[in-house]
DNA sequence: AGCACGCCGACT
DNA sequence: GTCGGCGTGCTC
C-alpha cells in the first residue's frame, strides 16, 4: 500500500507547508485541523491547499496524526494567511499562528455528566427527597446535577448519592453555550434623510459581491448608525459581520449603541478577554453560532464563515498597524479579506487616511476612485453636531507664565468656562510629570540605559520611567553624574504637571487625569467616563486616550496644550497624524446643543495642519498633503519598506546592514537608502540600524524584497525585521 | 517558536 | 568527576 503525502501548515515561524504520510483512510480536506509530529513535539496544524516546496519520498515522511473534531479553517481565511505572509514577508507559519490563537478552542466542548432515571420503575421505600428527584426526572428527562437538585428542591448531595446507589444513570452532555442573535428587524434611532440615503447606498452593496466604501463624516454625524444598517442588511441575508475598531474605541458606549439597534450585544474580541471567554467565543465563531463580532485588529483572523460585511471604524487609526511579530496593517488586510470573501467592506472615519481618501477618489486634485472603491459622505446633522469654533493661540506671542504651559488666552477660557459651570478638556499627548529631568548643577540629563530616550518623571509614582522598555528607577535626590543634591529639575510638560498648574489656576475645580497610567482596565475607564457624565469632574486632562469613543454632553472647551508635539522627527505621516488627532480631540467639544470652543496652542500657526484645523477643513488638508506626497513620490504614490537591523554589538549590526545594502539588486524605480542609525538607535539594549527602500508605484515591492533577501544569511547575533508600508518610523 | 545537541564554569 | 549556562541548527 503506497499511501499519500498530505501538506500541513504548522503554526511555527517557518515557511511551509510540510508533508506527512497518510497510510489509509480518505485524504483530509484542506482546512482540516490535524495533529502532527514536528521536531521533538506534537503540534496541531492545518491541512494546506498547495503541496510543499520539496517533495520528499514517502518513506522519509512522518505519519499524519489524528484529525481534530473542530470545524475546518475556512478557505478564505487560509487564503488570507497566504496573502498576509506574502505582503509582509513574514513566514506563513507565523501568520497561521494568528489564525490559531486559541488552540484550546480546537478541543470539542467539554462534556458534563447529567442524569436520567436508571429505570422506569421506582423502587419502594425511598426517602421523600429521593422520590422527588425521580419525579423530576419523569418522562425520560435528562438534567445536570445542579439543575436537577434545584428542580427537586433537594441538595446536590442527594443527587450524587443516588447516582452512587445506581438509582440515576449518568448521561454525558455536551455543554454548548448559546449566543443571542442580533435582531436586524428592530428599530434603533431614527435616521435623518441624508443618513437614510447613505445607509441605502451601503445596503445596496451588501450581497452585491464586494467593493470598498469610505464612509466619511464629522464626529457625531451618525456614521455608526449608518453602518449599522449595512450590518442589518447582511444579517437579513443570514450572513455574518466583522467590525474592527481600535482597542480603545471599543467602549461601553459603542456596545450600548449596538444593543439599542439590535437588541443584544455582539461578541467582542480584544486583549482583555479571559482564556475561558476567548475559547468559548472562538469556538462559537468557528461553529457559525455568532453573527456579529466586534474586535480590535487581532479579530481580523477569527474563523468567521459566510462573511457578508466587514467594517473598519476609525479607519485612519495607527493602532491598526501591528508592530511586533507579524507587521501587518489590519485595515489593509481587512480589505484583502473582504475581497477573498467576496463581501463589501466599509471604512469609516471622520479623518480618513491619505491612502484611503485617495483610493476613494475624494481628494481635490487627486486621481479618480480606484476600481471597486466608493465614497459616501455624511453631512453634519442640522442643529445637532457641528464642529466647534477653533482658535489658534500663537505661543510666540502669548507666552505662558514662567514655569507654566497654559497661555493667557487658554487660562482665561478655563476660568470662564468653570465659572459658567461647564466642563473643559485639556489635551497633552505626554504621560507623566515631565519628559526630561536634568541637573541644574552640571547639565546632566537622565537617560534610559537601554534606549536612546530620556527618562520620564512620574511624580504620582515617585519614579523615573522609560516609555520604550520596562526600565524604571525611584526618583533620585542627587544627580547621578555630579552628585549635587536637590539640583534635579523637571523640564517640559506632562499631564501630571499640567494638573499641578491647573490646581494653582483653578483651586476649586475638580480635576481628573486620564492616561494609560491612571486607566488600568475598562472598569477604570468607565468610572472616569461616568464621573464626567455625572458632572463630578470640571476639567479632564488626558493623553490621546481621550480622543476617541466617548462623548461628553457638557464639555464645551477643549485646550490643546502643545499642538506641535507630533510634528517633529521628520516622520512621513507626522502632519497627517497630528491633524487627525487634533481634529478628533477638537470634536469632543460641544456636540449637543451647546456651542463648543477649541484653543490650540502652537508655535507654528501658519503650518498647513494648524490652518486646516482653524477652519475645520479636512478636505483642504488632504489636498495639500496629497500634493506633498506626490512631489516626494511618497505613499500613496510609491511604497516604502523599512529594514531594521538590531543587535547588542553596534559595529556588527552596522557592518551587516551595510553588507545587505550592497547586495541590493539594481532596479529601475527602486532606491535603497542607508544604512543610518534608526530613530531609536538604542532600544531595549539593542543597537538599531535602518535601511529604507523606496519604490515607485506599480512595483511588486514584497516580491522584490523577497528576491533580494532570500539568499542572505545573517548571523544570529544580528536580527532583521522587515516592515513593508511602515506607519511609524520609530 | 520550541527543543535538541554541544562545548565551558561552579557544585554534590 | 557531574549539572547547567545558552549559542546554533533543525523541524516534513
Amino acid at each position: 500500500m503506497p499511501g499519500s503525502a498530505v501538506p500541513v501548515m504548522v503554526p511555527v515561524p517557518l515557511d511551509g507547508p510540510f508533508d506527512y504520510r497518510l497510510d489509509e483512510g480518505p485524504e483530509p480536506a484542506p482546512g482540516t485541523f490535524v495533529e502532527v509530529p514536528f521536531g521533538g513535539r506534537r503540534l496541531i496544524g492545518v491541512v494546506w491547499d498547495e503541496p510543499s516546496a520539496k517533495a520528499l519520498p514517502l518513506h522519509r515522511l512522518k505519519p499524519l496524526g489524528a484529525t481534530l473534531d473542530a470545524p475546518p479553517m475556512p478557505q478564505p481565511l487560509r487564503a488570507l494567511v497566504r496573502h498576509v505572509a506574502s505582503e509582509t514577508l513574514a513566514p506563513m507559519g507565523a501568520v497561521l499562528r494568528l489564525a490559531m490563537s486559541v488552540p484550546a478552542a480546537l478541543e470539542p466542548w467539554p462534556t458534563k455528566l447529567a442524569y436520567r432515571r436508571a429505570s422506569d420503575a421506582a423502587p419502594a421505600g425511598l426517602s421523600r427527597q429521593r422520590a422527588a428527584v425521580l419525579a423530576t426526572l419523569a418522562d425520560g428527562a435528562v438534567l445536570l446535577p445542579a439543575a436537577l437538585a434545584k428542580a427537586a428542591g433537594v441538595g446536590t448531595g442527594v443527587v450524587q448519592a443516588m447516582a452512587r446507589d445506581g438509582l440515576l444513570a449518568p448521561v454525558p452532555l455536551i455543554e454548548r453555550p448559546t449566543w443571542p442573535r442580533p435582531d436586524p428587524a428592530r428599530v434603533g434611532v431614527e435616521l435623518t434623510g441624508a443618513q437614510r440615503a447613505a445607509a441605502d447606498r451601503l445596503c445596496r452593496l451588501v450581497g452585491a459581491g464586494g467593493g470598498v466604501v469610505l464612509l466619511d463624516g464629522v464626529p457625531g454625524a451618525g456614521k455608526t448608525e449608518v453602518y449599522f444598517e449595512a450590518v442589518a442588511a447582511a444579517l437579513r441575508r443570514q450572513q455574518r459581520v466583522l467590525v474592527l475598531l481600535p482597542e480603545i474605541a471599543l467602549s461601553a458606549q459603542w456596545l450600548s449603541r449596538f444593543e439599542r439597534r439590535f437588541g443584544t450585544q455582539p461578541a467582542v474580541w480584544h486583549s482583555a478577554l479571559t482564556p475561558a471567554q476567548r475559547r468559548r467565543t472562538w469556538r462559537l465563531i468557528a461553529e457559525g453560532a455568532i453573527d456579529v463580532v466586534v474586535g480590535a485588529r487581532s479579530a481580523l483572523f477569527l474563523p468567521l464563515q459566510g462573511l457578508g460585511l466587514i467594517v473598519v471604524d476609525e479607519e485612519h487609526d495607527g493602532s491598526f498597524k501591528q508592530e511586533d511579530m507579524v507587521l501587518y496593517h489590519a485595515r489593509d488586510m481587512a480589505i484583502a479579506r473582504a475581497r477573498l470573501e467576496g463581501c463589501p467592506i466599509v471604512l469609516a472615519s471622520a479623518t480618513p487616511s491619505v491612502e484611503t481618501a485617495m483610493a476613494a477618489g475624494c481628494i481635490a486634485g487627486g486621481p479618480p476612485a480606484a476600481p471597486g472603491w466608493h465614497h459616501v459622505a455624511l453631512p453634519a446633522r442640522h442643529g445637532g453636531a457641528t464642529m466647534p469654533a477653533v482658535q489658534l493661540v500663537d505661543l510666540r506671542r502669548e507666552r505662558p507664565p514662567r514655569g507654566g504651559f497654559l497661555s493667557p488666552p487658554l487660562r482665561a477660557a478655563l476660568v470662564e468656562n468653570l465659572a459658567a459651570g461647564a466642563q473643559s478638556l485639556l489635551f497633552l499627548n505626554r504621560r507623566g510629570y515631565a519628559p526630561l529631568t536634568l541637573c541644574r548643577a552640571c547639565g546632566h540629563r537622565l537617560a534610559c540605559p537601554n534606549c536612546s530616550a530620556w527618562l520620564v518623571a512620574h511624580r504620582l509614582r515617585g519614579r523615573l520611567q522609560c516609555h520604550h522598555c520596562g526600565y524604571g528607577m525611584p526618583a533620585p535626590e542627587h544627580c547621578p553624574s555630579c552628585g549635587a543634591v536637590g539640583m534635579l529639575a523637571a523640564s517640559g510638560p506632562g499631564v501630571e504637571r499640567l494638573a499641578e498648574e491647573l490646581e494653582e489656576l483653578l483651586p476649586t475645580a475638580r480635576v481628573a487625569l486620564m492616561t494609560s497610567d491612571t486607566i488600568a482596565d475598562t472598569k477604570a475607564a468607565a468610572a472616569i467616563v461616568q464621573a464626567m457624565e455625572a458632572r463630578r469632574v470640571d476639567v479632564l486632562i488626558g493623553t490621546q486616550i481621550i480622543a476617541k469613543g466617548h462623548h461628553f454632553p457638557a464639555l464645551t472647551l477643549v485646550g490643546v496644550v502643545d499642538a506641535d508635539l507630533g510634528l517633529g522627527g521628520g516622520d512621513l505621516r507626522a502632519a497627517e497624524r497630528t491633524f487627525q488627532l487634533l481634529y478628533q480631540v477638537s470634536g469632543r467639544a460641544g456636540r449637543e446643543e451647546r456651542p463648543g470652543r477649541v484653543l490650540i496652542q502652537t508655535h507654528l500657526p501658519e503650518h498647513p495642519v494648524m490652518q486646516a484645523l482653524a477652519v475645520g477643513d479636512k478636505d483642504r488638508f488632504l489636498a495639500v498633503e496629497l500634493e506633498e506626497r506626490r512631489t516626494g513620490e511618497m505613499p500613496p504614490f510609491g511604497r516604502l519598506a523599512a529594514l531594521i537591523f538590531a543587535g547588542s554589538d553596534a559595529e556588527r549590526v552596522k557592518a551587516e546592514a551595510r553588507a545587505v545594502a550592497r547586495a541590493a539588486p539594481e532596479t529601475e524605480g527602486i532606491v535603497v537608502l542607508g544604512p543610518a542609525p534608526a530613530p531609536l538607535a538604542l532600544l531595549r539594549g539593542r543597537y538599531r540600524e535602518r535601511l529604507l527602500v523606496k519604490a515607485t508605484a506599480g512595483i511588486d515591492l514584497p516580491g522584490w524584497l523577497r528576491a533580494w533577501l532570500a539568499p542572505i544569511k545573517l548571523p544570529a547575533a544580528v536580527h532583521l525585521q522587515v516592515d513593508v508600508d511602515p506607519v511609524s518610523f520609530l
